[in-house]
DNA sequence: CACCCGTGGTG
DNA sequence: TCACCAAGGGT
């Protein structure tokens, strides 16, 4: 593991909040990132939100970092500072579940807990032809009780790296590599040729479409108007250009219009599309219809847990923007778009 | 327990 | 192109 070449609690702690439902690859750079901006506990648990999620952005599941921010204060507050060395104790910290408490404790403390992630249930359910529904929370149990009976206490921490490493490369979702996998000779999906079955997950449900509109409101200074997204919300403490769903039948710049009448209090007249997008989420679809516009009427007057921005298009680079938003950003840079409703 | 939460790689 | 999935956790 060279790329996190550390003892670090810390450093292990937050590269295992980082690598919950993301490849080692993506999460990479994030980190070096990350830990130059807060080489430290303290360091992450005295910087502002905004920070820390600007240094996430682009990672996903934003909930994540919130949740780090807020435990990192934690450790501070309540532990001196020190990151607690028990799964019990890691695991009362916001956002470190199951799987990060053990993956912490074994890794940066030693003890011998068994990780459960996806790479791991994939190899234990094959290895044992386990056919019920891998979701449910008693084969979790019994999972979880294979991987603390299989870990190694001499060394728990590689143990568990090796497990999970297995699961990656070579008992791989498709395709495994049984030919070249040590567990081979005592893997009962493999033995029965059909290991690729495991593990067994209930049917999953379609993932809707919506139609997105946002408004690019500029001012006479040629300034932007962004809003901060609630922390409650989907992409809670983000920024994003104003706007939301078209209803059944409604134009893109017709909802634009509404939404930013609605939201903000402002009517506003629209120009020409400025640039479509199709983006996907964890639940569902979106595409994006981007329109600029200027207002004929009314101040932005945004709700509480919404605030709002006039901004330059060079210092949208300052705040932190969901992807979807920043492919607008990159687009009206490289268009070096001005606005020609004000002409 | 069911549902919610991002993004990028992959076959 | 598109469904699947990844070093999951909170509510």
């Amino acid at each position: 593991m060279p790329w996190r070449n550390t003892d670090d609690p810390y450093r292990i702690w937050v590269s295992e909040i980082m690598l919950q439902q993301t490849r080692v690859d993506q999460a990479e750079p994030y980190y070096q990132r990350f830990t130059d901006a807060f080489p430290t506990v303290h360091d992450l648990a005295e910087a502002e939100r905004d920070a820390v999620l600007q240094q996430w952005e682009g990672l996903g599941y934003y909930s994540r970092a919130r949740y780090l921010h807020e435990a990192a204060q934690t450790v501070v507050r309540e532990h001196g500072g020190t990151v607690p060395s028990t799964y019990d104790g890691l695991k009362s910290l916001k956002g470190i579940g199951p799987y990060t408490a053990a993956a912490v404790a074994s890794i940066a403390f030693g003890k011998a807990h068994g990780v459960l992630d996806g790479n791991v249930i994939r190899v234990l359910t094959r290895v044992f032809a386990i056919e019920e529904d891998s979701t449910r929370s008693a084969t979790r149990r019994r999972l979880q009780a294979l991987a603390d009976a299989l870990v190694d206490p001499d060394e728990p921490g590689n143990a568990n790296q090796a497990l999970m490493e297995l699961g990656a490369t070579v008992c791989t979702p498709r395709n495994p590599a049984c030919g070249e996998c040590v567990l081979e000779p005592v893997c009962e999906a493999a033995d029965a040729g059909h290991p690729e079955r495991y593990p067994v997950t209930p049917e999953s449900k379609p993932i809707p479409h919506h139609d997105i509109a946002v408004g690019l409101v500029f001012d006479e200074a040629g300034r932007l108007l962004i809003q901060r997204r609630p922390d409650d919300a989907m992409l809670g403490g983000l920024w994003e250009f104003p706007g939301g769903k078209c209803e059944e039948g409604e134009s893109p710049d017709a909802a634009c219009r509404r939404e930013l009448q609605e939201e903000l209090g402002i009517t506003v007249e629209t120009d020409a599309l400025f640039y479509t997008l199709k983006h996907a989420y964890s639940h569902f679809k979106i595409t994006l219809h981007a329109y600029p516009c200027r207002i004929v009427d009314g101040t932005p007057t945004p709700e509480i847990d919404q605030p709002m921005q006039w901004v330059t298009v060079d210092e949208l680079a300052d705040y932190a923007f969901p992807r979807a938003n920043r492919k607008l950003i990159e687009e009206l840079k490289r268009r070096e778009y001005a606005p020609s409703l004000f002409d």
